[in-house]
DNA sequence: GGCGCGAATAGT
DNA sequence: CTATTCGCGCCT
């Protein structure tokens, strides 16, 4: 080391205001970094645990090439509390870093010297072996980091919280065993009867896994809490995803029926620091093993994982938003495959990846009987169906056809009088104008923005700046006749009570949803996603309006996704319901599947589909997006392997940004390929210190 | 990302 | 020869 002589003279006292100042606190912050040095040589080495004086520490650097586990001692105070999955604080490159403790060993392969652990943040467990696992295959998967997975599996600290005892769970309730109350739940739907006697009987077999479409009217919450209550008796935890805060509370009360209190926990993305932090330990300490939650739960550390559900898993809210931008059915499918548990993967509809899993043997459909489903519903299509326009001429081209008003008409007053449900696809009044004379879409004069009325009488306003333009002019044809192309749901709940004089209506939308009706006659308008469920029961008949317009939406997914959205409210029909959709080309084949309720024959269809066209599931793709010049230094460092192909760049996001995107492409058989090029990419990029790219794997809406 | 170290450079 | 700056590589 290089020796001084110790300057003499305590210039600090002069400094102050002198253009001296900074070399001179620099000095001095030299030399009192040097004395400690020379102090931590000169005093005594702390004493080092005496068993597996080693702790691999995984260190929260937000750098790629950083992303793997460093060795430091353990002091022998900490030889007890500094267990694999514990909170430390550990110096690292020169400052204080956070990281966990992921094992403990007699020694270290790293050649240099190791530093002390500086201080075991707390004794909590919080990081199970299984999830550092899960966190290295999806950080893999997703050309992530682990650090930026470990944010999403583990939720803050919150030290008075941890203080608290967990309450143990009560036991079991005495009533009658699980697996009878699952067989009654999941009756018509085939072979459900043989996954639950795989799931009652974890030894006899490898673990069931199953792909299911739920017969419409069915209690879908009872069928999965149900199977979780099976698994649950025959020794083993069950994680159930599901899209939003009102399915967790609906599964929550369904888990309560089949369990009895207090044996499940609720994870809740919208609960606060502290209920979260609670929750989350109630399913650490094991003291529960049934956890129903959002997308986040899916790395909930379960203790004995046997089962894992999620419902719906087409619905986009299952895609994280934040990096690496895992996908929880994906997440669900890698940890069930790592931990070797059951599977259901349910809904009314099926995605392309759901028939894919189907398709290549891994998992098993489940579905209801074709008697069933005659015994069910009844779906029509009305409004330009050219024998419905034969039979009511007047009704051609209403958005409200003759035969859809008699259907609510018999609905609610008819001999079994019930809810219904009506279907709209756009909330709000008039959500889009255009001018009346040349249909020129109506633009805001300040931003060019969609404009749209959003009360009765109300003023054209801007979607996006808020401008309120009461004098519009067309800029095309300079007309100033607006009219209302599309119609949302306020406008919806008007004209039906017009058309309905004295039936009660009532309205549930994104900003304002109801979670329940009572099982009162009511006309239930709703958007795709806040459809109200019936109390006890289910929608004496189901309309489902616009469906051209759910149709038309510029995604590469919007036949499933439009068929997804139909079968959701569709599927709440009560048994022996009718459910009628309106206005679209009958000869679409998600409509067509819609009247046959054929979820599975559409998926096996779009599939086939997506795999003439190179799309996924038949190959995997990522995205990469950047400023232009960045991609070109990429593509130039990628070298891709020859099965990749490369399509773009094209200009992403709004025009306000440089930013372009790439996307690769590879046979899905080279996915996992294609995810370790990506990963090296950002670790080599990150060792660089190279400017960043965002890489998406599976982006979603792509 | 930040820090330490060595090379390069300007100043003595 | 020394003080300062800058760029690069490493981080247990």
């Amino acid at each position: 080391m290089t020796h001084r002589v110790p300057d003499e003279g305590p210039e600090e006292q002069q400094d102050a205001g002198q253009p001296a100042l900074l070399p001179a606190v620099v000095r001095s912050q030299a030399r009192a970094a040097r004395k400690k040095a020379e102090a931590r040589e000169k005093r005594p080495p702390k004493p080092v645990a005496e068993v597996e004086p080693v702790a691999s520490v995984l260190v929260d650097v937000p750098l790629a090439h950083l992303d793997r586990p460093f060795d430091y001692l353990v002091p022998a105070d900490a030889a007890e509390t500094a267990r694999p999955g514990v909170r430390v604080k550990v110096r690292f490159a020169g400052q204080d870093v956070d990281g966990f403790v992921v094992a403990r060993k007699d020694a270290s392969e790293h050649g240099g010297t190791l530093r002390p652990l500086r201080r075991v943040v707390s004794a909590e467990p919080v990081l199970h072996p299984e999830v550092v696992e899960l966190t290295a295959t999806l950080a893999h998967r997703y050309a992530g980091t682990r650090g930026d997975v470990l944010r999403l599996a583990v939720p803050p600290r919150h030290a008075t919280v941890e203080k608290e005892q967990t309450p143990e769970a009560p036991p079991p309730p005495a009533a009658g065993p699980s697996l009878d109350a699952a067989r009654s739940a999941w009756a018509d739907h085939d072979p459900a009867a043989a996954f639950l006697g795989h799931l009652a009987d974890p030894s006899g077999g490898p673990a069931p896994r199953a792909v299911v479409t739920v017969a419409p009217g069915a209690d879908w919450t009872s069928m999965l809490a149900t199977a979780a209550a099976v698994a649950d008796a025959a020794g083993r935890g069950a994680l159930l995803c599901v899209p939003d805060g009102r399915d967790v509370d609906r599964v929550s009360a369904a888990l309560t029926r089949a369990l009895g209190e207090g044996r499940h926990v609720a994870l809740r993305a919208d609960a606060g620091p502290s209920r979260r932090y609670r929750d989350f330990l109630a399913v650490s300490r094991g003291a529960v093993r049934v956890v129903v939650g959002t997308r986040a739960a899916a790395l909930a550390p379960v203790a004995d994982l046997g089962l894992v559900v999620i419902w719906d898993d087409g619905d986009d809210l299952y895609s994280e938003p934040r990096a690496p931008y895992p996908h929880a059915r994906e997440t669900l499918l890698l940890r069930a495959a790592q931990q070797d548990t059951a599977v259901l993967v349910a809904g009314f509809a099926r995605t392309v990846e759901g028939a894919q899993l189907v398709r290549s043997g891994w998992a098993h459909a489940i579905a209801p009987t074709r008697e069933t489903l005659r015994e069910r519903v009844t779906v029509r299509l009305a409004g330009a169906d050219d024998r419905e326009v034969a039979r009511d001429p007047a009704g051609r081209g209403a958005r409200f056809p003759t035969a859809a008003r008699d259907l609510v008409r018999d609905a609610l007053t008819g001999p079994a009088p019930g809810p219904v449900l009506v279907q709209v696809p756009r909330a709000g009044y008039a959500p889009s104008l255009a001018c009346d004379t040349c249909r020129t879409p109506a633009r805001c004069p300040r931003c060019a923005g969609p404009l749209a009325v959003t009360t009765a009488g109300g003023v054209p306003t801007c979607r996006w700046c808020g401008h309120a333009d009461e004098h519009h002019r067309c800029a095309v044809c300079g007309a100033t006749g607006l009219r209302a192309p599309v119609r949302g749901s306020q406008r919806t709940v008007e004209e039906l009570g017009r058309a309905l004089p004295g039936a009660r209506l009532r309205s549930s939308t994104g900003e304002q949803v109801l979670v329940t009706v009572p099982d009162e006659p009511a006309v239930v308008v709703a958007t795709p996603g806040a459809e109200p469920v019936v109390e006890g029961a289910g929608y004496a008949a189901v309309v489902l309006l616009d469906t051209w317009l759910t149709l038309g939406r510029i995604d590469l997914r919007s036949d499933e996704e439009a068929l997804r959205r139909w079968l959701g409210a569709a599927g709440l029909v009560r048994p022996g319901g009718t459910v009628v959709a309106v206005g679209g080309d009958p000869t679409h084949p998600a409509l067509q599947a819609l009247v046959r309720w054929d979820p599975a024959g559409f998926a096996d269809r779009e599939t086939a589909a997506r795999a003439e066209a190179g799309l996924p599931p038949a190959t995997r793709i990522a995205s990469l997006t950047a400023p232009a010049d960045v991609l070109e230094e990429v593509l130039a460092q990628l070298d891709p392997p020859p099965l990749v192909t490369v399509l773009g760049p094209v200009p992403a996001g709004p025009a306000d940004t440089d930013d372009q995107r790439l996307v690769l492409r590879v046979p899905r058989a080279d996915g996992s390929t294609l995810s370790t090029v990506l990963g090296d990419l950002q670790r080599t990029r990150s060792a660089r210190k190279q400017p960043p790219v965002r890489v998406q794997v599976d982006p979603p809406g792509l």
